[in-house]
DNA sequence: TGAAATGGTTGATACAATCAACCAATATTG
DNA sequence: CAATATTGGTTGATTGTATCAACCATTTCA
């Protein structure tokens, strides 16, 4: 009997690979030429408006610095913009631009659309259960997590 | 009813992001410090032995240049050897050293280790549907293909 | 008030990746 | 067979991403 094992680890490289492949292709057409990292951010930012950058540091586990050049790239681009935290001097809060807005929406209907086509052969209860298994997956190894690798995977 | 369908990917997302930051953990104690690009590398000369670089090429996607670079670095480490084709003037059959053999074997062992620490969850019929629905889905994925994204997914 | 911590910026630097140009060997074709 | 194209591989230049360290301004804490 097989072991499925390495299987399963085996499928979900394939199977990310296939799907940031082809969100980096339409990224390129779609994101304005968007990277994936600056892709990554605008959506953190559309998940939680008014952030500061040290939120998206702390959820990514990327470098301060990184950070600090990713958003000003987008504020460059005028997809995202910040002001002055009213009641801590050091902090800003950033949120979308209407332009940033409208990308992110259009970002997420490619993405909708592409998670969509890779599970077209599923019939709506296997997706369920996939869901359901994934899940729990996740669940159970995020609990092993060693000191070390403390950081929040960036959804 | 939820949709599910997002979810699926967000869980791929994570559960990629757990595996690959526990793996690059574990390569730095128990691979000598290889990078992932090159532990990805030592794999596939250890599942094709005797291939050349074109064929890593082809099956990794990545430029050539880089894989010449990767290949050198393996080499200067002793993990990796290569002997001219005695066919073909120009090819340089690959095959990993006794070294090279040693950590592949050990690298092997960590992932399974990890592959089997993330579903220990799971019961064996649990993994062998969930070993099902994702290749269901690779295959799925694979087939509409974009005509620019054809390269093969790196294991 | 002085010391430490926090949010953010900047400069230097490392590294992976890509591109373009190139060499040597082989294949193709007229 | 000679000229040409293709293939496997190498090298140099360049870009993009990430990290580290030092730093400034503001806030917090002792």
């Amino acid at each position: 009997m097989p072991d499925r094992t390495e299987d399963v680890i085996d499928q979900l490289h394939a199977l990310m690979h296939l799907f940031k492949d082809r969100m980096r292709q339409a990224l390129n057409v779609d994101g304005g030429g968007l990277g994936p990292t600056e892709a990554r951010a605008l959506r953190f930012f559309s998940h939680h408006p008014g952030s500061t950058q040290q939120d998206l540091v702390a959820h990514s586990g990327r470098d301060k610095a990184q950070i600090t050049r990713i958003v000003q790239q987008l504020m460059e681009r005028e997809l995202l913009a910040r002001e002055p935290d009213p009641n801590d001097g050091r902090r800003f809060n950033l949120q979308l631009t209407k332009k940033g807005l409208a990308l992110q929406e259009a970002m997420h209907t490619q993405r909708k659309k592409l998670a969509a086509d890779m599970l077209r052969d599923l019939s709506k209860d296997e997706r369920q259960q996939l869901g359901g298994l994934l899940e729990r997956m996740r669940e159970s190894a995020e609990g092993s997590s060693t000191a070390a690798s403390e950081r929040i995977a960036s959804r």
